[in-house]
DNA sequence: TATGAATGAGATTTCATTCAT
DNA sequence: TATGAATGAAATCTCATTCAT
């Protein structure tokens, strides 16, 4: 009795935070792998440590806990986004480092891509519905608006064109490959996956990104 | 009662061919709007006018269903790619009608656009195994490639660009319009179905492509 | 007009004939191997020349078809067992032959063996509603009696026993050796196919019934 | 009220073993009668108290219930075999007592002998996949190898037999009455179920066997 | 006599979720 | 807070049989 009396609450609640974010991970594998339709609850409770009635506990159904992975997975791209420093850089550089920066984050996380893709199926209506995503300020926007506005002052970039319009653009780029990598990469007999071609086509982006915000 | 009377023995043939084609195009659209997993076969059927039988009568399972579909949604695009006449055009006419092509197409076909982007979920475990769709040899690379060396004789390209990479980049700025319009549109506050945003879009998509490929 | 008609009535009953033949033999090996519940009527209709409709055109159901098999069935070993000609045999030779044409018989027909075995899981229902079946005179229960008359009259069998009786012991050694060849072969890791162990069983067969016989 | 209190936290477990072999033992039942195509999933869903649903978080499949039945029925005859003692009995009682019991347990369990039966219909294939199943040594072939050595030692077994095919002799006897038993019965007009049958049969195998291994 | 299409009824299996403790 | 057992509802699929011509 004396010895080793279990530790009172923080350590519960770190537990329980450990717990959450333990059958977050192994849902966010799951859903990105299978979709939302295609994900069993039952496949997710067997790959983590505690039950899958804390699935239940913690989430309420399968869709809170896919509106979670949801809302954690763009929140990381988010606070990845603000942590670029631009401002230092001329905005040509500066837009090469978007680019490269969007480039890299897709190709390096396809789970995020999938789960994009995912959530479209479904209409973004669980994006829709979550005032936490919806209130997700993208600051990228205003970085693209800020190098188009330098550029522009500089006598360097003659296209009209929208921040939003460009960060599209640059998106579809690098979303594309990495969604699309299968049917793509099937069809026309290419291996999307292999290094050279990952450089070949960022160097491509970037020209095109670039070229096409220079104007003539 | 004098007109139109049920035509004789080949009509047996026919109603079976338009059952098939019947329950196709039913499944068609479940598949895009639900997915794979999400699909429904009850639905599909509770919208033919026959029964659900029918469906594992003519396609032996859900995912030969989907496969049937598949192969009819690609068989459809390639199609009219060939019919695109490109050869009378100049280079720089022949790529904006290219992309003209690509982008209407996709806008005009949304089921096509969700439809790859559920098989790119499936790995394209689908595509692969359909020795129909292996084989479907796509006309369009053949077009670029075409346009390319004549735009280069011309003296009027100078991006030395592969033409699978060239279509990859049309269809990536045309694909991810449409297959990600409910997350971007929702992020980022931008109704993407509407028509001025349509032709802005359009314009930006084939002044990029030809910029590029023009190089500088 | 003048040549070749098509031939009258005979023909078309030869192939009627024909067509019941081939729908018999095929729904025999798929009875045999798969049990009456296991047994596919589209399996049967896939391997047959004519369409699945005669199966019911002349058999009328499943049921009938699987009754019609065991009629068949029966009949073969029945039919043989009267051409056996022991009477110009001794009375010790005749058992001994008789041994022989049950064991080789269980043997080279292991269909036989399995539909039997099946007609007991269905408590030998069809058996016994099948009054040509019920009418099926065994031969061999006259056979075996006469031997034992004479082989006492001959002072060489003391055993008392009934024919019928003789008959379940001599088939049950034959039979199991063949019904029960895969949980017996395995279990004990014998293969029951092995020709050396096939004569080395039918020699104990014939000396445990001919001992048995001789009496002591 | 005072009496019998629902018992503690061990009662969910044993409730669930109690389910378990509710099941299994229907489940035993509806595979003897109908076989394992034959036999329904909701037939026995309809005989427990629980839900068809439970039969599939228990076993899995129609065909792993039907694999736990063969396992159980498989694991009670060896189980009992092993607890006869005949080493304190002469050889030629210890031969008797075999058969007497191997007699016995045939007519007993008629549905050992169908599930047998139904399990060979199959070749085997489900004993073949159990290790289980494929790890039950048999301690009766142990048991008649001695039998068979001390009755040769002693000079009353002259016969050179191997104790397996020792066993499938008296087993053929004694499972052909009960597996063929409607076949048989019909044909040749016999009760197979009538004591008397059952007492002069048991009779006669213990004669023909004791016989047969004395030899002469 | 022959046939390809069709089908109702019911089979097995799956799944997210909740209960009892 | 935690858990193993349980479950209703619905999903996919199968099968012997019949229809329309």
């Amino acid at each position: 009795m004396p010895d080793s009396p279990p530790p009172a609450t923080p350590s519960r609640k770190l537990d329980a935070e450990k717990t959450r974010q333990n059958i977050l991970a192994v849902a966010r594998q799951e859903f990105a792998e299978h979709g939302l339709s295609g994900a069993r609850v039952d496949a997710i409770a067997a790959r983590i440590s505690t039950t899958k009635r804390m699935i239940y506990y913690y989430f309420g159904s399968k869709e809170g806990l896919y509106l979670a992975v949801l809302e954690q997975v763009y929140g990381g791209i988010r606070g990845l986004e603000m942590t670029l420093d631009l401002d230092r850089l001329t905005p040509i550089e500066a837009l090469h480092q978007m680019v490269d920066f969007t480039f890299d984050y897709h190709e390096e996380n396809p789970d995020f891509v999938r789960l994009v893709s995912v959530e479209n199926i479904h209409h973004g209506a669980h994006l829709k519905q979550s005032e936490k995503l919806r209130n997700l300020n993208s600051s990228v926007i205003v970085s693209l608006a800020t190098i188009l506005e330098r550029g522009k002052a500089a006598g360097q970039f003659h296209r009209d064109i929208d921040a939003v319009d460009l960060h599209m653009m640059i998106s579809a780029l690098c979303f594309y490959r990495v969604s699309n990598r299968h049917t793509f990469g099937t069809l026309f007999a290419r291996d999307m996956g292999a290094p050279a071609v990952r450089d070949r086509h960022k160097g491509m982006i970037r020209d095109a990104i670039a070229g096409f915000v220079a104007g003539n």
